[in-house]
DNA sequence: ACAAAAGTGTTTTTAGTACACCCATGT
DNA sequence: ACATGGGTGTACTAAAAACACTTTTGT
Protein backbone atom coordinates (compact mmCIF):
# COMPACT_ATOMS: atom_id res chain seq x y z
CA UNK A 1 0.00 0.00 0.00
CA UNK A 2 1.72 3.38 -1.17
CA UNK A 3 2.20 5.48 1.63
CA UNK A 4 0.93 9.17 0.58
CA UNK A 5 2.82 12.57 1.11
CA UNK A 6 -0.15 14.81 2.24
CA UNK A 7 0.35 17.50 -0.32
CA UNK A 8 0.39 16.73 -4.21
CA UNK A 9 -0.46 19.13 -5.70
CA UNK A 10 -4.04 20.41 -6.50
CA UNK A 11 -5.13 17.46 -4.63
CA UNK A 12 -3.92 18.99 -1.00
CA UNK A 13 -7.52 20.66 -1.26
CA UNK A 14 -9.00 17.25 -0.27
CA UNK A 15 -8.52 15.16 2.45
CA UNK A 16 -6.31 11.90 1.76
CA UNK A 17 -7.48 8.29 1.40
CA UNK A 18 -11.39 9.23 1.53
CA UNK A 19 -13.99 9.81 -1.41
CA UNK A 20 -16.86 9.65 -2.25
CA UNK A 21 -18.63 7.61 -5.02
CA UNK A 22 -22.34 8.62 -6.25
CA UNK A 23 -24.95 6.36 -7.60
CA UNK A 24 -26.99 8.75 -9.81
CA UNK A 25 -30.71 7.43 -10.53
CA UNK A 26 -33.26 8.60 -12.95
CA UNK A 27 -36.08 7.04 -14.47
CA UNK A 28 -37.79 7.86 -17.82
CA UNK A 29 -40.32 5.45 -20.65
CA UNK A 30 -37.63 2.73 -20.20
CA UNK A 31 -37.07 1.82 -16.85
CA UNK A 32 -34.79 2.94 -14.02
CA UNK A 33 -31.37 4.62 -15.41
CA UNK A 34 -27.79 5.05 -14.03
CA UNK A 35 -25.43 7.58 -14.67
CA UNK A 36 -21.87 6.55 -15.50
CA UNK A 37 -19.06 7.68 -16.79
CA UNK A 38 -16.33 6.12 -19.62
CA UNK A 39 -12.59 6.39 -18.03
CA UNK A 40 -10.22 8.06 -20.58
CA UNK A 41 -7.63 4.68 -21.64
CA UNK A 42 -9.98 2.28 -19.51
CA UNK A 43 -12.50 -0.35 -20.74
CA UNK A 44 -14.77 0.04 -18.18
CA UNK A 45 -17.30 2.26 -17.16
CA UNK A 46 -17.25 4.11 -13.94
CA UNK A 47 -19.70 5.86 -10.71
CA UNK A 48 -18.79 9.69 -10.63
CA UNK A 49 -17.01 10.05 -8.11
CA UNK A 50 -14.84 13.02 -6.00
CA UNK A 51 -13.02 13.92 -3.05
CA UNK A 52 -13.75 15.38 0.08
CA UNK A 53 -12.81 19.10 0.34
CA UNK A 54 -10.59 20.27 3.65
CA UNK A 55 -13.19 21.87 4.57
CA UNK A 56 -16.30 20.05 3.58
CA UNK A 57 -19.29 17.87 4.71
CA UNK A 58 -19.42 15.08 2.62
CA UNK A 59 -22.98 15.48 1.58
CA UNK A 60 -21.41 18.69 0.21
CA UNK A 61 -18.46 17.26 -1.55
CA UNK A 62 -21.05 14.64 -3.11
CA UNK A 63 -24.14 17.62 -3.91
CA UNK A 64 -20.93 19.34 -5.82
CA UNK A 65 -20.32 15.83 -7.78
CA UNK A 66 -23.32 15.82 -8.78
CA UNK A 67 -23.84 19.33 -10.00
CA UNK A 68 -20.47 18.91 -11.57
CA UNK A 69 -21.81 16.12 -14.01
CA UNK A 70 -25.42 16.87 -13.78
CA UNK A 71 -25.76 20.54 -13.63
CA UNK A 72 -28.23 20.65 -10.86
CA UNK A 73 -28.26 22.33 -7.85
CA UNK A 74 -30.87 20.73 -6.03
CA UNK A 75 -30.71 17.11 -5.87
CA UNK A 76 -31.86 13.98 -3.52
CA UNK A 77 -29.03 12.62 -1.81
CA UNK A 78 -28.67 9.41 0.52
CA UNK A 79 -25.48 8.11 2.84
CA UNK A 80 -26.23 4.68 2.28
CA UNK A 81 -22.54 2.67 2.58
CA UNK A 82 -19.04 3.19 3.36
CA UNK A 83 -16.33 0.29 1.15
CA UNK A 84 -13.40 0.07 2.97
CA UNK A 85 -12.09 -3.31 2.01
CA UNK A 86 -8.28 -2.26 1.71
CA UNK A 87 -7.81 -3.91 -1.89
CA UNK A 88 -11.15 -2.96 -3.00
CA UNK A 89 -9.08 -1.22 -6.09
CA UNK A 90 -6.96 -4.22 -6.86
CA UNK A 91 -5.25 -4.32 -10.26
CA UNK A 92 -6.60 -0.70 -10.67
CA UNK A 93 -3.20 1.55 -10.54
CA UNK A 94 -4.10 4.68 -12.29
CA UNK A 95 -1.22 5.14 -14.90
CA UNK A 96 -0.92 8.78 -15.48
CA UNK A 97 1.45 11.08 -17.33
CA UNK A 98 0.75 13.45 -14.49
CA UNK A 99 2.94 11.69 -11.40
CA UNK A 100 0.84 13.71 -9.14
CA UNK A 101 -2.03 12.57 -10.58
CA UNK A 102 -1.12 9.28 -10.21
CA UNK A 103 0.13 9.32 -6.72
CA UNK A 104 -3.18 10.80 -5.46
CA UNK A 105 -5.27 7.98 -7.57
CA UNK A 106 -2.77 5.40 -6.43
CA UNK A 107 -3.31 5.66 -2.60
CA UNK A 108 -5.67 3.16 -0.46
CA UNK A 109 -9.28 4.81 -0.90
CA UNK A 110 -12.34 4.43 1.63
CA UNK A 111 -15.09 5.73 -0.28
CA UNK A 112 -18.80 6.91 0.77
CA UNK A 113 -21.13 5.76 -1.36
CA UNK A 114 -24.03 8.03 -2.12
CA UNK A 115 -27.18 7.75 -4.17
CA UNK A 116 -29.11 10.68 -5.75
CA UNK A 117 -32.43 10.29 -7.04
CA UNK A 118 -32.85 13.02 -9.84
CA UNK A 119 -35.06 14.23 -12.26
CA UNK A 120 -34.16 12.30 -15.95
CA UNK A 121 -34.99 15.31 -18.33
CA UNK A 122 -33.32 17.91 -16.61
CA UNK A 123 -30.11 16.54 -16.40
CA UNK A 124 -27.25 17.71 -18.85
CA UNK A 125 -24.49 14.72 -18.36
CA UNK A 126 -20.60 16.24 -18.38
CA UNK A 127 -17.33 14.21 -18.24
CA UNK A 128 -14.92 15.32 -15.92
CA UNK A 129 -11.64 15.83 -16.72
CA UNK A 130 -10.58 12.36 -16.70
CA UNK A 131 -13.78 11.28 -18.49
CA UNK A 132 -14.48 10.57 -22.16
CA UNK A 133 -18.27 9.87 -21.95
CA UNK A 134 -21.23 10.71 -19.71
CA UNK A 135 -24.18 8.92 -20.01
CA UNK A 136 -26.99 6.77 -18.66
CA UNK A 137 -27.57 3.09 -18.58
CA UNK A 138 -30.38 0.90 -17.94
CA UNK A 139 -29.76 -0.49 -14.66
CA UNK A 140 -30.32 -4.03 -15.83
CA UNK A 141 -27.67 -3.52 -18.82
CA UNK A 142 -24.77 -2.48 -16.83
CA UNK A 143 -21.86 -4.47 -17.47
CA UNK A 144 -18.48 -4.80 -15.34
CA UNK A 145 -17.64 -1.80 -13.78
CA UNK A 146 -14.26 -0.12 -12.39
CA UNK A 147 -12.96 -1.59 -9.59
CA UNK A 148 -16.04 -2.77 -6.96
CA UNK A 149 -18.33 0.05 -8.71
CA UNK A 150 -20.64 -2.93 -9.11
CA UNK A 151 -20.88 -3.79 -5.99
CA UNK A 152 -21.89 -0.43 -4.83
CA UNK A 153 -23.94 -0.13 -7.50
CA UNK A 154 -25.67 -3.21 -5.95
CA UNK A 155 -25.95 -1.67 -2.15
CA UNK A 156 -27.57 0.96 -3.60
CA UNK A 157 -30.58 -0.51 -5.10
CA UNK A 158 -31.33 -2.37 -2.15
CA UNK A 159 -30.74 0.50 -0.21
CA UNK A 160 -33.17 2.69 -2.42
CA UNK A 161 -35.76 -0.35 -2.10
CA UNK A 162 -35.86 -0.60 1.33
CA UNK A 163 -36.24 2.96 1.53
CA UNK A 164 -39.19 3.21 -0.68
CA UNK A 165 -40.78 0.52 2.38
CA UNK A 166 -41.63 3.31 4.69
CA UNK A 167 -40.62 6.27 2.29
CA UNK A 168 -41.95 8.19 -0.06
CA UNK A 169 -40.36 8.75 -3.11
CA UNK A 170 -40.81 9.74 -6.58
CA UNK A 171 -40.17 13.83 -6.03
CA UNK A 172 -37.00 13.89 -6.98
CA UNK A 173 -37.22 11.36 -10.18
CA UNK A 174 -40.39 12.53 -11.58
CA UNK A 175 -41.44 15.59 -13.34
CA UNK A 176 -43.31 18.79 -11.60
CA UNK A 177 -46.86 16.83 -13.49
CA UNK A 178 -46.86 13.21 -13.36
CA UNK A 179 -49.54 10.75 -14.24
CA UNK A 180 -50.45 7.52 -11.83
CA UNK A 181 -48.80 4.86 -14.17
CA UNK A 182 -45.76 7.09 -14.38
CA UNK A 183 -45.73 6.82 -10.72
CA UNK A 184 -46.59 3.02 -10.75
CA UNK A 185 -44.28 2.19 -13.25
CA UNK A 186 -41.58 3.74 -10.99
CA UNK A 187 -42.81 1.99 -8.07
CA UNK A 188 -42.88 -1.38 -10.05
CA UNK A 189 -39.18 -0.75 -11.65
CA UNK A 190 -37.70 -0.14 -8.18
CA UNK A 191 -39.04 -2.84 -6.12
CA UNK A 192 -38.94 -5.34 -9.67
CA UNK A 193 -42.39 -6.56 -9.18
CA UNK A 194 -45.59 -5.64 -10.62
CA UNK A 195 -48.59 -4.08 -9.10
CA UNK A 196 -52.10 -3.80 -9.31
CA UNK A 197 -53.31 -1.11 -10.79
CA UNK A 198 -55.97 -0.13 -8.62
CA UNK A 199 -54.90 -0.59 -5.64
CA UNK A 200 -51.66 1.35 -6.35
CA UNK A 201 -53.69 4.40 -7.06
CA UNK A 202 -55.87 3.51 -3.42
CA UNK A 203 -52.76 3.62 -1.55
CA UNK A 204 -50.87 6.18 -3.07
CA UNK A 205 -53.99 8.53 -2.26
CA UNK A 206 -54.31 7.37 1.26
CA UNK A 207 -51.16 8.39 1.73
CA UNK A 208 -51.72 12.23 1.28
CA UNK A 209 -48.89 13.22 -0.22
CA UNK A 210 -50.65 13.44 -3.91
CA UNK A 211 -52.51 16.07 -5.40
CA UNK A 212 -54.55 15.22 -8.24
CA UNK A 213 -54.76 18.18 -11.26
CA UNK A 214 -57.47 19.38 -13.24
CA UNK A 215 -55.16 18.81 -16.41
CA UNK A 216 -55.27 15.45 -17.90
CA UNK A 217 -52.17 14.19 -20.08
CA UNK A 218 -52.57 15.26 -23.87
CA UNK A 219 -52.28 13.42 -27.39
CA UNK A 220 -52.34 10.19 -25.81
CA UNK A 221 -53.79 7.20 -27.53
CA UNK A 222 -57.00 6.00 -24.94
CA UNK A 223 -58.33 7.70 -22.00
CA UNK A 224 -56.25 10.60 -20.92
CA UNK A 225 -54.80 10.24 -17.21
CA UNK A 226 -54.58 12.77 -15.01
CA UNK A 227 -51.88 14.92 -14.11
CA UNK A 228 -50.78 14.58 -10.35
CA UNK A 229 -48.50 17.00 -8.10
CA UNK A 230 -46.68 15.73 -4.63
CA UNK A 231 -47.80 17.87 -1.76
CA UNK A 232 -44.24 18.76 -0.56
CA UNK A 233 -45.39 19.44 2.82
CA UNK A 234 -46.98 16.42 3.54
CA UNK A 235 -43.78 14.54 1.32
CA UNK A 236 -41.29 16.04 3.46
CA UNK A 237 -43.01 15.28 6.70
CA UNK A 238 -43.40 11.80 5.48
CA UNK A 239 -39.73 11.63 4.77
CA UNK A 240 -39.32 12.01 8.32
CA UNK A 241 -42.00 10.33 10.03
CA UNK A 242 -42.38 7.29 7.33
CA UNK A 243 -45.53 5.39 5.75
CA UNK A 244 -47.19 2.65 6.64
CA UNK A 245 -47.32 -1.21 4.75
CA UNK A 246 -45.10 -2.70 2.50
CA UNK A 247 -45.14 -4.09 -0.92
CA UNK B 1 -8.27 23.79 10.18
CA UNK B 2 -5.15 22.64 10.76
CA UNK B 3 -2.87 20.69 8.40
CA UNK B 4 -1.30 17.31 8.82
CA UNK B 5 1.66 15.55 8.31
CA UNK B 6 0.91 12.57 7.99
CA UNK B 7 3.69 10.90 10.20
CA UNK B 8 3.34 11.77 13.85
CA UNK B 9 4.66 8.74 16.16
CA UNK B 10 2.40 5.63 16.62
CA UNK B 11 -0.16 7.30 14.57
CA UNK B 12 1.52 6.73 11.35
CA UNK B 13 -0.19 3.16 11.19
CA UNK B 14 -3.50 4.88 11.06
CA UNK B 15 -5.33 6.80 8.38
CA UNK B 16 -5.52 10.79 9.13
CA UNK B 17 -8.89 12.64 9.46
CA UNK B 18 -10.61 9.50 10.05
CA UNK B 19 -12.30 8.15 12.70
CA UNK B 20 -15.04 5.41 13.55
CA UNK B 21 -17.26 5.87 17.09
CA UNK B 22 -19.26 3.11 18.30
CA UNK B 23 -22.51 3.23 19.80
CA UNK B 24 -22.58 -0.08 22.34
CA UNK B 25 -26.21 -0.78 23.40
CA UNK B 26 -26.04 -3.58 26.42
CA UNK B 27 -30.00 -4.16 27.95
CA UNK B 28 -30.57 -5.02 31.29
CA UNK B 29 -33.49 -4.91 33.90
CA UNK B 30 -33.25 -1.67 34.06
CA UNK B 31 -33.72 -1.05 30.26
CA UNK B 32 -31.32 0.31 27.59
CA UNK B 33 -27.58 0.98 28.01
CA UNK B 34 -24.89 2.42 26.27
CA UNK B 35 -21.25 2.24 27.19
CA UNK B 36 -19.42 5.43 27.68
CA UNK B 37 -15.87 6.67 28.29
CA UNK B 38 -14.66 9.09 30.85
CA UNK B 39 -11.73 11.28 28.98
CA UNK B 40 -9.09 12.54 31.37
CA UNK B 41 -8.55 16.20 32.32
CA UNK B 42 -12.69 16.59 30.57
CA UNK B 43 -15.72 16.91 32.19
CA UNK B 44 -18.16 15.25 29.13
CA UNK B 45 -18.75 11.84 28.80
CA UNK B 46 -17.83 10.15 25.24
CA UNK B 47 -18.83 7.26 22.94
CA UNK B 48 -15.34 4.85 22.76
CA UNK B 49 -13.76 5.53 19.34
CA UNK B 50 -10.93 4.72 17.28
CA UNK B 51 -9.04 5.20 14.30
CA UNK B 52 -8.89 3.13 11.18
CA UNK B 53 -5.27 0.92 10.24
CA UNK B 54 -3.70 1.74 7.09
CA UNK B 55 -4.34 -1.46 6.04
CA UNK B 56 -7.77 -2.14 7.97
CA UNK B 57 -11.34 -1.97 6.66
CA UNK B 58 -13.72 0.31 8.93
CA UNK B 59 -15.28 -2.79 9.82
CA UNK B 60 -12.74 -3.68 11.66
CA UNK B 61 -11.31 -0.97 13.06
CA UNK B 62 -14.78 -0.70 15.02
CA UNK B 63 -14.24 -4.17 16.11
CA UNK B 64 -10.73 -3.71 17.53
CA UNK B 65 -12.07 -0.54 19.16
CA UNK B 66 -15.20 -2.86 20.75
CA UNK B 67 -12.68 -5.71 21.26
CA UNK B 68 -10.80 -3.40 23.32
CA UNK B 69 -13.35 -1.61 25.25
CA UNK B 70 -15.62 -4.69 26.13
CA UNK B 71 -13.60 -7.68 25.96
CA UNK B 72 -15.78 -9.50 23.18
CA UNK B 73 -14.85 -10.71 20.09
CA UNK B 74 -18.11 -11.34 18.31
CA UNK B 75 -20.49 -8.28 17.95
CA UNK B 76 -23.33 -7.25 15.78
CA UNK B 77 -22.00 -4.06 14.36
CA UNK B 78 -23.92 -1.83 12.11
CA UNK B 79 -22.45 1.34 10.20
CA UNK B 80 -25.32 3.78 9.95
CA UNK B 81 -24.17 6.89 9.62
CA UNK B 82 -20.95 9.33 8.30
CA UNK B 83 -20.54 12.16 10.33
CA UNK B 84 -18.31 15.12 8.79
CA UNK B 85 -19.30 18.53 9.50
CA UNK B 86 -15.83 20.66 9.70
CA UNK B 87 -16.86 22.27 13.02
CA UNK B 88 -18.06 18.97 14.78
CA UNK B 89 -14.96 18.94 17.09
CA UNK B 90 -15.60 22.96 17.46
CA UNK B 91 -14.27 24.17 20.94
CA UNK B 92 -12.57 20.57 21.91
CA UNK B 93 -9.07 21.22 21.03
CA UNK B 94 -6.84 18.39 22.78
CA UNK B 95 -4.78 19.67 24.60
CA UNK B 96 -1.90 16.87 25.52
CA UNK B 97 1.60 17.05 27.28
CA UNK B 98 2.26 14.47 23.82
CA UNK B 99 2.76 16.83 21.08
CA UNK B 100 1.97 14.54 18.32
CA UNK B 101 -0.74 13.37 20.16
CA UNK B 102 -2.35 16.63 20.81
CA UNK B 103 -1.27 17.03 16.44
CA UNK B 104 -3.41 14.22 16.34
CA UNK B 105 -6.65 15.06 18.01
CA UNK B 106 -6.59 18.63 16.82
CA UNK B 107 -6.64 17.39 12.75
CA UNK B 108 -10.25 17.25 11.38
CA UNK B 109 -12.11 13.89 12.01
CA UNK B 110 -14.63 12.84 9.91
CA UNK B 111 -16.12 9.72 12.18
CA UNK B 112 -18.30 6.58 11.05
CA UNK B 113 -20.84 5.39 12.76
CA UNK B 114 -21.38 2.15 14.20
CA UNK B 115 -23.87 0.75 16.46
CA UNK B 116 -23.12 -2.54 18.82
CA UNK B 117 -25.73 -4.92 20.25
CA UNK B 118 -23.53 -6.48 22.89
CA UNK B 119 -24.61 -9.11 25.87
CA UNK B 120 -24.58 -6.77 28.87
CA UNK B 121 -23.66 -8.97 31.32
CA UNK B 122 -20.45 -10.56 29.08
CA UNK B 123 -19.08 -6.84 28.71
CA UNK B 124 -16.17 -5.88 31.12
CA UNK B 125 -15.85 -2.47 30.24
CA UNK B 126 -12.02 -1.04 29.97
CA UNK B 127 -10.97 2.61 29.69
CA UNK B 128 -8.79 3.56 27.25
CA UNK B 129 -5.61 5.13 27.56
CA UNK B 130 -6.94 8.34 27.63
CA UNK B 131 -10.09 7.50 29.22
CA UNK B 132 -10.59 7.36 33.25
CA UNK B 133 -13.54 5.19 33.02
CA UNK B 134 -15.50 3.40 30.88
CA UNK B 135 -19.18 2.14 32.12
CA UNK B 136 -22.73 1.72 31.04
CA UNK B 137 -24.80 4.50 31.03
CA UNK B 138 -28.69 4.30 30.77
CA UNK B 139 -29.93 5.97 27.52
CA UNK B 140 -32.40 7.76 29.33
CA UNK B 141 -29.84 9.34 31.56
CA UNK B 142 -26.61 9.93 28.89
CA UNK B 143 -26.04 13.66 29.68
CA UNK B 144 -23.91 16.27 27.46
CA UNK B 145 -21.67 14.16 25.64
CA UNK B 146 -17.94 15.13 24.35
CA UNK B 147 -18.68 16.89 20.62
CA UNK B 148 -21.34 15.87 18.80
CA UNK B 149 -21.87 12.66 20.30
CA UNK B 150 -25.45 13.62 21.67
CA UNK B 151 -26.21 13.80 17.72
CA UNK B 152 -24.68 10.35 17.11
CA UNK B 153 -25.69 8.04 19.59
CA UNK B 154 -29.83 10.07 18.62
CA UNK B 155 -28.90 8.89 14.82
CA UNK B 156 -27.92 5.17 16.49
CA UNK B 157 -31.43 5.08 17.99
CA UNK B 158 -33.22 6.19 15.03
CA UNK B 159 -31.02 3.87 13.06
CA UNK B 160 -31.90 0.66 15.24
CA UNK B 161 -35.19 1.63 15.56
CA UNK B 162 -35.59 1.35 11.68
CA UNK B 163 -33.60 -1.45 11.49
CA UNK B 164 -36.08 -3.19 13.84
CA UNK B 165 -39.11 -2.60 11.52
CA UNK B 166 -37.71 -5.44 9.35
CA UNK B 167 -34.86 -7.42 11.27
CA UNK B 168 -34.99 -9.53 13.85
CA UNK B 169 -33.70 -7.97 16.97
CA UNK B 170 -32.32 -9.94 20.80
CA UNK B 171 -30.12 -12.53 20.15
CA UNK B 172 -26.68 -9.84 20.26
CA UNK B 173 -28.53 -8.12 23.16
CA UNK B 174 -30.27 -10.86 25.47
CA UNK B 175 -28.62 -13.77 27.49
CA UNK B 176 -29.00 -17.41 25.41
CA UNK B 177 -31.76 -17.87 27.81
CA UNK B 178 -34.28 -14.98 28.12
CA UNK B 179 -38.34 -15.06 29.17
CA UNK B 180 -40.78 -13.25 26.61
CA UNK B 181 -41.72 -10.50 29.14
CA UNK B 182 -37.68 -9.70 28.69
CA UNK B 183 -37.50 -9.83 25.14
CA UNK B 184 -40.87 -7.39 24.77
CA UNK B 185 -39.54 -5.01 27.44
CA UNK B 186 -35.98 -4.71 24.89
CA UNK B 187 -38.66 -3.98 21.96
CA UNK B 188 -40.66 -1.34 24.07
CA UNK B 189 -37.83 0.30 25.16
CA UNK B 190 -36.34 0.75 21.70
CA UNK B 191 -39.25 1.30 20.37
CA UNK B 192 -40.25 3.60 23.02
CA UNK B 193 -43.72 2.40 23.25
CA UNK B 194 -46.16 -0.38 24.95
CA UNK B 195 -46.93 -3.44 23.18
CA UNK B 196 -49.31 -6.06 24.26
CA UNK B 197 -48.27 -8.68 25.68
CA UNK B 198 -50.80 -11.54 24.06
CA UNK B 199 -49.93 -10.04 20.58
CA UNK B 200 -46.03 -9.43 20.85
CA UNK B 201 -45.85 -13.75 21.97
CA UNK B 202 -48.15 -15.04 19.31
CA UNK B 203 -45.46 -12.43 16.37
CA UNK B 204 -42.61 -13.38 17.80
CA UNK B 205 -43.23 -17.11 17.33
CA UNK B 206 -45.30 -16.29 14.21
CA UNK B 207 -41.75 -15.52 13.19
CA UNK B 208 -39.88 -18.73 13.63
CA UNK B 209 -37.13 -17.62 15.09
CA UNK B 210 -38.25 -18.48 18.87
CA UNK B 211 -37.79 -21.79 20.78
CA UNK B 212 -39.31 -22.61 23.91
CA UNK B 213 -37.53 -25.09 26.31
CA UNK B 214 -39.14 -26.82 28.89
CA UNK B 215 -37.11 -24.53 31.61
CA UNK B 216 -39.13 -21.98 33.22
CA UNK B 217 -37.59 -19.34 35.22
CA UNK B 218 -37.11 -19.98 39.20
CA UNK B 219 -37.63 -17.85 41.95
CA UNK B 220 -40.09 -14.98 40.81
CA UNK B 221 -43.27 -14.38 42.26
CA UNK B 222 -46.23 -15.01 40.21
CA UNK B 223 -46.06 -17.51 37.76
CA UNK B 224 -43.12 -18.60 36.02
CA UNK B 225 -42.29 -17.64 32.44
CA UNK B 226 -40.57 -20.08 29.95
CA UNK B 227 -37.26 -19.58 29.10
CA UNK B 228 -36.52 -19.10 25.29
CA UNK B 229 -33.72 -19.32 22.81
CA UNK B 230 -33.40 -18.10 19.87
CA UNK B 231 -32.80 -20.46 16.78
CA UNK B 232 -29.74 -18.79 15.53
CA UNK B 233 -29.99 -20.37 11.85
CA UNK B 234 -34.11 -19.07 11.52
CA UNK B 235 -32.42 -15.62 13.13
CA UNK B 236 -29.61 -15.52 10.80
CA UNK B 237 -31.59 -16.23 8.00
CA UNK B 238 -34.40 -13.83 8.69
CA UNK B 239 -31.36 -11.02 8.90
CA UNK B 240 -30.80 -11.59 5.65
CA UNK B 241 -34.25 -11.79 4.18
CA UNK B 242 -36.49 -9.52 6.40
CA UNK B 243 -39.63 -10.11 8.44
CA UNK B 244 -42.84 -8.69 7.97
CA UNK B 245 -44.87 -6.38 9.24
CA UNK B 246 -43.77 -2.77 11.58
CA UNK B 247 -44.90 -2.24 14.76
C1' DA C 1 -57.82 -16.63 49.03
C1' DC C 2 -56.09 -13.25 46.43
C1' DA C 3 -53.04 -10.27 43.84
C1' DA C 4 -49.87 -10.30 40.23
C1' DA C 5 -47.80 -12.15 36.32
C1' DA C 6 -47.87 -15.55 32.58
C1' DG C 7 -50.02 -18.65 29.02
C1' DT C 8 -53.86 -19.51 25.60
C1' DG C 9 -57.88 -18.30 22.97
C1' DT C 10 -61.54 -15.34 20.63
C1' DT C 11 -63.53 -11.19 18.66
C1' DT C 12 -63.13 -6.95 16.29
C1' DT C 13 -60.95 -3.94 13.31
C1' DT C 14 -58.03 -2.69 9.80
C1' DA C 15 -55.22 -3.21 5.91
C1' DG C 16 -54.16 -5.79 1.77
C1' DT C 17 -55.56 -8.33 -2.35
C1' DA C 18 -58.46 -9.60 -6.12
C1' DC C 19 -61.61 -8.52 -9.21
C1' DA C 20 -65.76 -6.20 -11.84
C1' DC C 21 -67.43 -2.30 -13.97
C1' DC C 22 -67.59 2.06 -16.32
C1' DC C 23 -65.29 5.96 -18.91
C1' DA C 24 -62.51 8.28 -22.45
C1' DT C 25 -59.83 8.45 -26.60
C1' DG C 26 -57.59 7.22 -31.16
C1' DT C 27 -57.90 4.19 -34.77
C1' DA D 1 -67.62 0.30 -32.83
C1' DC D 2 -63.96 -1.45 -30.51
C1' DA D 3 -59.58 -2.05 -28.45
C1' DT D 4 -56.82 -0.13 -25.00
C1' DG D 5 -55.68 2.13 -21.05
C1' DG D 6 -57.50 4.88 -17.06
C1' DG D 7 -60.72 5.86 -13.02
C1' DT D 8 -63.92 4.12 -9.31
C1' DG D 9 -66.16 0.76 -6.40
C1' DT D 10 -66.92 -3.69 -4.04
C1' DA D 11 -66.10 -8.29 -2.22
C1' DC D 12 -62.76 -11.29 -0.14
C1' DT D 13 -58.83 -12.41 2.82
C1' DA D 14 -55.17 -11.97 5.95
C1' DA D 15 -53.03 -9.60 9.50
C1' DA D 16 -53.04 -6.55 13.43
C1' DA D 17 -55.19 -4.83 17.58
C1' DA D 18 -58.29 -5.36 21.42
C1' DC D 19 -59.95 -8.02 24.83
C1' DA D 20 -61.45 -12.38 28.04
C1' DC D 21 -60.30 -16.23 30.39
C1' DT D 22 -57.38 -19.58 32.77
C1' DT D 23 -53.04 -20.97 35.23
C1' DT D 24 -49.38 -20.48 38.48
C1' DT D 25 -46.92 -18.73 42.42
C1' DG D 26 -45.70 -15.96 46.70
C1' DT D 27 -47.68 -13.71 50.34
Amino acid sequence: MPRLSQKIGVYQEYLPHLSVDCVVFGFNENGLKVLLLKMKHREEWALPGGFVGQDETVEAAATRVLQERTGLEQVFLQQFHVFSDPNRSEGNSASSGDKQAAAWLNQRFITLGFYALVPFDKVKPQPDAISEACTWWDVEAVGSLLIDHNLILKKALEAMRLQLRYQPLGLNLLPAKFTMPQLQKLYEIILGQTLDRRNFQRKMMDYGILHRLEERKTGVAHKAPYYYKFNKQRYKQALKEGLEGGW
